[in-house]
DNA sequence: ACGTCGATCTCGAAC
DNA sequence: GTTCGAGGTCGACGT
């Protein structure tokens, strides 16, 4: 729908839009999208699971009400006048597929563990602790446990906290625990941060596990590329 | 747009969606975004900032390339068929107004200390330390220094850390210091969490502190309720 | 339901 | 520019 509305949000927190001109998408599953003239991020919204309630006010405005129950949330949404309703039944089954993940990296490291270090034999993965998870969980070449914490982008203070947390509980058992970040890069201050608790970081790119992981991939890659960037210029 | 198409995605990560129908927003200050049948997110999408290319391949699909140059990220999208276009030039000038965020609850309580406890003299807002924030600084009634960690939501463990870290740092050199978080409810592990690290807690909701502020809000919140609800049922 | 974490997170603000 | 924390974050997965 495109027209004149106003909007009024009551959850989390509150809000209220005031009145103008927007692009508003209601969706079969529940859920509710208003976007203004500019910007990637609609204005106000609802996930999935709404619960919608349509009506004409006496005085004639348009008037849609979703409510999340699960979360006590309400959307109301109010149109002054409306510019185009369209209603569609979209017939999508093509597939959407995403590369260079954190996930990629994990399977790629405990498939090839050299990527980390000669001699890494990993245990397990997604070790539950205390608080949190350990992505990545191993012995290196001298049975020393290592605890690997992966991250596909820039490394920041606080990831450094957080294996910072698991490796100073583990070292109360056993001293010889050694903390590894994985990582591409290494953000300002964080080098510093990463000596003072006795941390490490191997530098290793989303695009070298990539690479080690190519070989099974290269099928589906080639096919998907063929049926999608056959007209590129 | 809406209509027939699949798009490639590649920049921090990579991404292929198939053939299917969709709807496509292309706006004016550079942002895209790409919406399945279902979802409250978008599929595919470039922030703001995007420059356009447009064109009709040889083959007759109509492509459009946004690249953002800042982050050197580009997305294709190719159309089979469209449906519907439609060029709008929205005039939206309501403004957005959004109540009950942390920040509200900071400025509560600078303005209204009580709100935390009696005799406590806030000193600093926003707090620069070795590593992130301190919400609130200021003394207590017995001139021992206080840092407030304010939270409009359910304590996780992660904010007790963080809170931990500000605190023990300043302990070195005052023992004295205290530490104190400030949210409506507590998290399951965090009561006790606290107790280890010899925190407080002190409950305090958005809409107390909301309440505190409305004799300044009531004003503007009258007059916004008066336009947009007027016509509530 | 809660807890934790990744995300093409986005966004803003500070340095 | 980079770094950092907040978000009505959302979504996924596990307990």
């Amino acid at each position: 729908m495109i027209g004149d509305c106003s909007a009024t949000y009551s959850g989390r927190a509150s809000s209220t839009l005031d009145w103008g001109e927007r692009l508003v998408l209601v969706k079969s599953d529940g859920s509710v999208v208003i976007h203004k003239r500019e910007g990637y991020e609609p204005v106000n919204w609802q996930p999935s699971g709404c619960i919608f309630d349509t009506l004409i006010q006496p005085d004639g405005l348009l008037k849609i009400r979703a409510i999340r129950p699960s979360s006590r949330e309400s959307l109301d949404i109010r149109f002054r006048s409306v510019f185009l309703i369209v209603e569609l039944n979209l017939a999508d089954r093509g597939d959407f597929l995403l590369y260079a993940s954190e996930e990629d990296m994990k399977r790629a490291i405990v498939k090839y563990p050299s990527l980390i270090e000669d001699g890494f034999r990993p245990t397990m993965k997604e070790k539950r602790q205390p608080s949190g998870f350990i992505d990545v969980f191993g012995l290196d070449k001298n049975g020393d446990p290592l605890i690997v914490e992966i991250k596909k982008g820039l490394i920041r203070k606080e990831a450094v906290f957080q294996l910072g947390r698991y490796v100073s509980r583990m070292r109360e058992g056993n001293p010889r625990v050694r903390g590894m970040i994985v990582a591409p890069s290494l953000g300002k201050g964080t080098a510093k941060l990463l000596k003072t608790l006795k941390l490490e970081f191997k530098q290793l790119s989303p695009k070298t596990c990539l690479d080690a992981l190519q070989k099974e991939r290269r099928a589906r890659e080639s096919m998907l590329s063929q049926r999608l960037c056959a007209h590129d210029d």
